[in-house]
DNA sequence: ATGAAAGCGCTAACAG
DNA sequence: CTGTTAGCGCTTTCAT
């Protein structure tokens, strides 16, 4: 049942048929009625793939994502995939784990089926900073496409950045740590992302600012599981701290499992924080500390930027969206 | 530059192209190592939508689920997303939530978009059963293409399930719980899937083959919230039980709360098991004893099959797979 | 082994 | 307001 049987039946040119179809006022009431009678009938529905040869468009965007088997990022994929699907977009999924070789292939493979946009979820794909090679490949894909980083930043032509302050948020906890009297804080973290890079700098600057020295011995660099952090710092009996920043949940209750299994008071003995106020954070006891970092509102923004960019209004929307971070209080703090 | 540019470079005609491109043994190695050099050398890539017209195939399946949010969908969304890539389809996801329309909505417009394959995870799908009208729509997609259950079950042509034995684990745990000497086994369930009746019939049969009875007090359904799931057990103050069997680590997870609250001791005045092994079951404290369903294995099954029946071998596979789940034993059973 | 040409189903420019 | 027609880029007979 094709564009042609319709038309026939309803004794009207295709053109018509196709008129109707995409709404178009130039049909008279009358005929735009007894087509889509005849469509209703007959269970019509235009042929995507032919309507895409000739538009260039599917109304697909890609969405990748180093894991969405990570809460964090499968909240935010669940946001996205909702939101898109209001504006009748449909979203491939893409989960490219961490390697370079494989977010490159998964770029081009979605550059290959033509999608309207990109959204890359995770600063692992802003390298480090962003002038390196390593996010050529994110540059190459913005040449054909809009493409929107969430929680990553990149400063390029037609790559859209929304991000949580995280420097910020962990400049903040670190300094209330330290004027509640924290002389040796944790930094725990289990990547060396854009991100990670900037919660770090937070937190060596709450140090600075504050005039205590920046250890290397509490900068601590972890897998993100969470009896493995707990077995590490349980080995580590050279390791005096009386707090921790970590800057994943999963880190953090690991910190924990570890206080709990010394028997160490929460927050007295060890004052800990999260981030990404994942379920983990409600789960654990006592229950954990952590920042908010918002990924509702960062999708829902990314959403309407690219809402309007895809109709032609670039020029309304910013490249680079900073937003605030909070920390969701519970019993691991003592502020 | 499409496959007119390419054919005109290499002094060929485009049937030849199309030939090279899609690794047709009819052409010469010579021509063959010509058209591929051009291509190469202008980063030619056949345009998708032009080939989905030919084919009617973009090499693309729906994945459904009622939220990716969800750490079990989750987990079973990363692995079949995988397994996909490895045999060159994308996938679009859609995260229905659990409404009837919705899900019935998603399912027409991703035959609209002449998917492959559609796979649905969670037992949503599946109706409570299989024989009422609620499922109509999956056997309507069944028609056009072949739908995969992950974790539901429909007995019908062309459409293939795969499900942990919920039932049996269920059973299983419940048995062991009363040989242990408890008496009051709390049945603490969300939903009424396929899935939720299974276990709660594995509940029931376990009570009765042992002579307790089945008390209706002792099934609660609530919302699957950790600190609802507690408030509602700290205010039930009539309800007395010495277990419970939960059907999700998160309802699990309320328990440990509500006793750790009451300053239950567990296991010993409460034993606890939950559903899905999640990351929940760890994070908790005490840890989570939770019956694992091979996410995994149910995908890995999937994909094979959907593979078999993609390359016209339909009789070479089962439509009804059911496999074998076990009880994950950490702190919250004394089993 | 290669080429010519007929679709695949739809959109949009153009003509009435 | 409606119809005619030329693409969109590729696959696939059917010739050669």
């Amino acid at each position: 049942m094709n564009i042609y049987d319709i038309a026939q039946l309803a004794g009207v040119s295709i053109a018509t048929v196709s008129r109707v179809v995409n709404d178009s006022p130039r049909v008279s009431e009358k005929t735009k009625q007894k087509v889509m009678a005849i469509m209703e009938e007959n269970g019509y529905t235009p042929n995507v793939f032919a309507r895409g040869l000739g538009l260039d468009s599917m109304k697909t965007i890609g969405i990748m994502c180093p894991d969405v088997s990570d809460a964090y990022m499968a909240t935010a994929i669940a946001h996205l995939e909702s939101r898109m699907h209001e504006h009748g977009y449909d979203c491939i999924l893409c989960c490219t784990g961490y390697e370079q070789s494989v977010k490159e292939k998964y770029v081009s493979l979605l550059l290959a089926k033509r999608i309207d946009a990109l959204i890359m979820v995770g600063s692992v794909y802003s390298g480090s900073g962003g002038s390196d090679s390593l996010v050529q490949y994110v540059r190459d894909a913005a040449k054909n496409i809009p493409v929107f980083l969430i929680n990553g930043y990149l400063d390029h032509e037609n790559v859209y950045c929304a991000y949580g302050d995280d420097y910020q948020a962990t400049y903040d906890v670190t300094s209330q740590m330290i004027e509640r009297g924290r002389k040796r804080i944790l930094f725990l973290c289990d990547s060396h992302s854009y991100s990670a890079t900037q919660k770090l700098e937070g937190y060596e600057s709450a140090l600075k600012s504050h005039g205590l020295p920046v250890l290397g011995d509490l900068k601590l660099y972890v897998k993100n599981r969470i009896h493995s952090v707990r077995d590490i710092l349980l080995e580590r009996r050279d390791l005096k701290f009386d707090s921790v920043v970590a800057t994943d949940d999963g880190l953090a209750v690991g910190a924990i499992k570890y206080a709990n299994s010394k028997l160490l008071k929460i927050p007295e003995d060890l004052c800990i924080t999260g981030f990404n106020n994942s379920a983990l954070s409600i789960c654990s006891d006592p229950e954990l500390s952590s920042v908010d970092n918002k990924v509702e509102e960062l999708c829902n923004l990314t959403i309407n930027n690219m809402m309007k960019i895809l109709h032609g209004k670039a020029e309304e929307v910013s490249r680079d969206t900073k937003i605030p971070c909070r920390l969701v209080k519970r019993c691991t703090t003592d502020f």
